[in-house]
DNA sequence: CCGATACGCATTTTT
DNA sequence: TGCGTATCGG
């Protein structure tokens, strides 16, 4: 349904800024369309001169829906718009999957029987609450792994398999028996019912409960499909199935669909994308006219056709035939190397030629690997080289110990039922709620089915068996939570935010931590509170009001650290795998470790699955704009081992006559991986670079602290000293009195020596010590076991 | 609570 | 190999 009044000036010349095929996808509104969009063909141009053409065309603002999977490429969608269309687009309702039905799922939260302040579950507690289930039901959590047992659960989710259809269906319990683990079902029932209980949806619930609500809510549903008039989804091959029926769900009436994708670059499936949604698109929407573009605007002849070649050689497509106009290219070069050392000296070498040769940055190069412990070798080699980079797939900011505790604490003021947060912070920083009380709380909350706030609001009501001492404890963190609660709706994230942090202690339990990582710890906690400052001057600046917690917590939680703001772009080599380089560009690509049982994955082995790994050697070819090389090595170092290596499979399916196959580059037979690097690059160094690089993927609203990095190499020497340890057990010291011990106090330890007692805290088997030692530093001693003599 | 030590295990990961 | 986690001991 299209309504012809075109009332906004025209200012978008379609004809002239389009080719032709994009032209007709752009402007056929009438009913459902797919458009297969090849490698490089203007995809997000399609969609967001769409837009643009709906909002021409009488569609307003509100009316229009567009999907995303990631928050980078509705970002960059709705930059695109704007400039576009400036004010014209305010209203249009544009995001990933999630954070739109997160959106939805708040404004109908109680309709399902959540509130809107519910919590979002990352991965992470997602495990965690898994463990507790599996612990409680004592199995053994070398059968039910967590990560597997969430693996399982979640394939079920993504094709709306809820608990009580998943135990009614015997297949599922028969494959789960075989697998040796009968009582999946009941987990994810448990599972279930703990989430609800703990007012908390994880990524999953997030498309189960829209595609719940929808379903048993139909006037809620014509609500939405009444609003969203036009709805378009991009990469569409990585949908799952909860996605799919979703988008069936609000398109059933109006038919106004458009979704775009390309099946080639399917590399999803392990994540519950099903290709087959693309695939079979014109089956499940009834008269959809396909639109294909098949001009390649980003890579030379050479390389398109040299990608044509492979993915030929696939099945289950859709035919489609793309082709370039640029210039014809160099061939590709296939290099194989001696060693996986050796691949990445070529590497560096080839960069060092292209960039005096080509003028390139080192920005506009990319290598590409299957697995991230590939990027270890190029690590060692570039930082030996002075080759600057960076590398893609650490620790995101957000999972940070510091942070997470933190954000922690944000959630449970804000759900105060959210079970992981609770379970996380009740006794950080230490407040002598240990283990066994946290035990007998969620003991409790399940014997009684509340969650295990409820206990702490009535203790005594359901029959908490703790001592005086805890219990006053617990109710002091009540009253420490209910009291930030309160103020919610009162002040802003960043003033509620700061005051969260100074007065929980744990500001007090960093401060004073002179190591290198507890100065980072703090520069982390810093830099999130910055965050919390930006977005809410953000938002101020807006003119929005919406700067609260909840609000902050509702954006922060669905932020990935691929969101990367990346103000600063500093010239670096690009190190990332093929996986998080799909929708990116380089002028220069090298795709490394092209070997059998590396790429393809030695765990892919059906044809599906050894398509999928052919899509996404197609997706890292397609990278590259100029240059594109492959590499591959005949010995390779893994799981400490030197193995030998064959060359990949797959590149016999590359049409040779595209290729340029050389044998090694560089003549260095001789080369050896060194035990002891030259320069102070231990161990300790790499992860630290891991973790800066995850800096890096700070959202946008984190302002990046420019934390000059100096991995301080702590190596640990050679242990040669290994024959005086056993230290006789002197008889003289023993656990002391804890009357004895005072602040002020001296004493000499066992192991730490002497050091003067700064405090004493607790009572019973509880008390602890704080000791400032003279040469082992302060430490936490826990007098029931510390060994010691009171010296004064 | 914290640190040392042992043990098992090891793709990809948009949200 | 080397990491993340479980476990134990002070």
């Amino acid at each position: 349904m299209c309504i012809f009044t075109p009332k906004i000036q025209k200012m978008i010349d379609y004809e002239k800024e389009l080719n032709e095929s994009q032209l007709r996808a752009v402007t056929y509104c009438e009913g459902p369309s797919l458009v297969i969009a090849g490698a490089g063909s203007g995809k997000t141009r399609v969609l967001t001169y769409k837009i643009a053409y709906l909002l021409e065309h009488g569609y307003k603002p509100w009316n229009i829906l567009a999907l995303t999977f990631t928050n980078k490429a509705a970002r960059e969608m709705r930059e695109r718009i704007t400039s576009q269309v400036g004010d014209d687009s305010v209203g249009l309702w544009m995001g990933t999957f999630h954070s739109i039905f997160a959106r939805i799922l708040r404004a109908e939260a109680a309709t399902l029987g959540f509130t809107s302040n519910y919590t979002i579950y990352d991965a992470a507690d997602q495990k965690s609450l898994l463990k507790s289930i599996i612990k409680e039901m004592e199995l053994d959590d070398k059968v039910y792994k967590p990560a597997s047992v969430a693996a399982q659960i979640s394939n079920a989710k993504n094709q709306l398999i809820l608990p009580d259809r998943y135990a009614a269906n015997p297949a599922y319990l028969e494959a789960d028996a075989s697998r040796k683990m009968p009582k999946l079902h009941e987990i994810y029932s448990r599972y279930w019912k703990r989430c609800h209980q703990a007012d908390a949806m994880d990524f999953d619930d997030l498309l189960v409960h829209t595609a719940e609500l929808f379903n048993y809510y139909p006037d809620v549903l014509k609500r939405y499909a009444d609003r969203f008039r036009y709805i378009l989804v991009d990469e569409y091959q990585d949908t799952n199935y909860a996605q799919h029926y979703i988008i069936r769900q609000l398109t059933q009436q109006s038919q106004n669909v458009c979704v775009v994708g390309d099946d080639a670059q399917s590399i999803y499936s392990f994540r519950g994308a099903r290709i087959d949604n693309i695939l079979n698109f014109t089956k499940q929407f009834a008269g959809a006219q396909i639109f294909k573009l098949e001009r390649n605007y980003r890579s030379t002849k050479t390389i398109v056709q040299a990608a044509n070649s492979l993915i030929d050689k696939n099945k289950n497509q859709i035919h489609k035939e793309v082709f370039s106009e640029n210039g014809e290219g160099e061939r590709i070069p296939v290099i194989e190397a001696y060693s996986d050392l050796e691949e990445s000296a070529i590497v560096a070498q080839r960069i060092r030629d292209l960039k005096r040769r080509e003028q390139l940055n080192y920005s506009d190069i990319a290598i590409l690997y299957r697995t991230n412990a590939q990027s270890r070798t190029f690590e060692e080699t570039f930082r030996r080289e002075n080759l600057p980079y960076r590398i893609y797939g650490g620790l995101s900011f957000y999972q940070r110990k510091e942070v997470k505790d933190i954000i922690a604490y944000f959630r449970l003021v804000l759900n105060p039922n959210d079970e992981e947060a609770f379970k996380r912070i009740i006794n950080v920083p230490a407040r002598g709620i240990g283990a066994t009380t946290v035990g007998k709380i969620v003991d409790c909350a399940n014997a009684q089915t509340v969650s295990l706030w409820n206990v702490l609001s009535n203790p005594e009501l359901v029959g908490l068996n703790v001592n005086k001492g805890t219990l006053s404890k617990l109710y002091k963190f009540r009253e420490m939570i209910a009291a930030w609660h309160e103020l919610l709706d009162e002040q802003d994230a960043y003033v509620l935010g700061q005051q969260i942090v100074r007065e929980s202690g744990l500001i007090a339990e960093l401060f004073g931590d002179n190591t290198p990582e507890g100065m980072a710890r703090q520069e982390n906690v810093n830099e999130l509170l910055t965050g919390l400052h930006d977005f809410v001057e953000t938002v101020r600046e807006e003119g929005g009001s919406d700067m609260g917690l909840r609000d902050f917590l509702a954006e922060v939680s669905l932020l990935s650290d691929l969101d990367t703001d990346d103000g600063d772009s500093e010239d670096k080599i690009t190190l990332m795998t093929v996986h998080s380089a799909k929708g990116l560009e380089f002028d220069a690509v090298f795709v490394v470790g092209m070997e059998r049982d590396l790429f393809p994955s030695q765990m892919s082995n059906t044809l599906s699955e050894l398509e999928e790994e052919r899509r996404l050697f197609y997706v890292a070819i397609t990278r590259a704009k100029r240059h594109c090389v492959i590499t591959h090595a005949k010995s390779r170092y893994r799981y400490g081992q030197t193995e030998m290596s064959n060359p990949s499979p797959f590149l016999k399916d590359l049409d040779d006559h595209y290729l340029d196959i050389q044998s090694s580059g560089v003549e260095r037979p001789s080369m050896e991986r060194s035990r002891v690097s030259i320069n102070p690059v231990g161990n300790r160094g790499f992860s630290s670079v891991h973790r800066n690089s995850a800096e890096d993927g700070a959202p946008v609203f984190i302002r990046r602290s420019s934390t000059a990095s100096s991995p301080v190499s702590s190596r640990t020497p050679v242990s040669s000293v290994r024959s005086s340890v056993p230290s006789s057990k002197s008889a003289s010291s023993s656990p002391a009195q804890s009357g004895d011990l005072h602040a002020g106090s001296v004493i000499e330890h066992e192991r730490f020596g002497i050091g003067d007692v700064l405090s004493v805290t607790g009572t019973g088997e509880n008390t602890k010590a704080v000791v400032k030692f003279r040469h082992a530093g302060e430490k936490q001693l826990l007098l029931k076991f510390a060994r010691f003599k009171i010296i004064s």
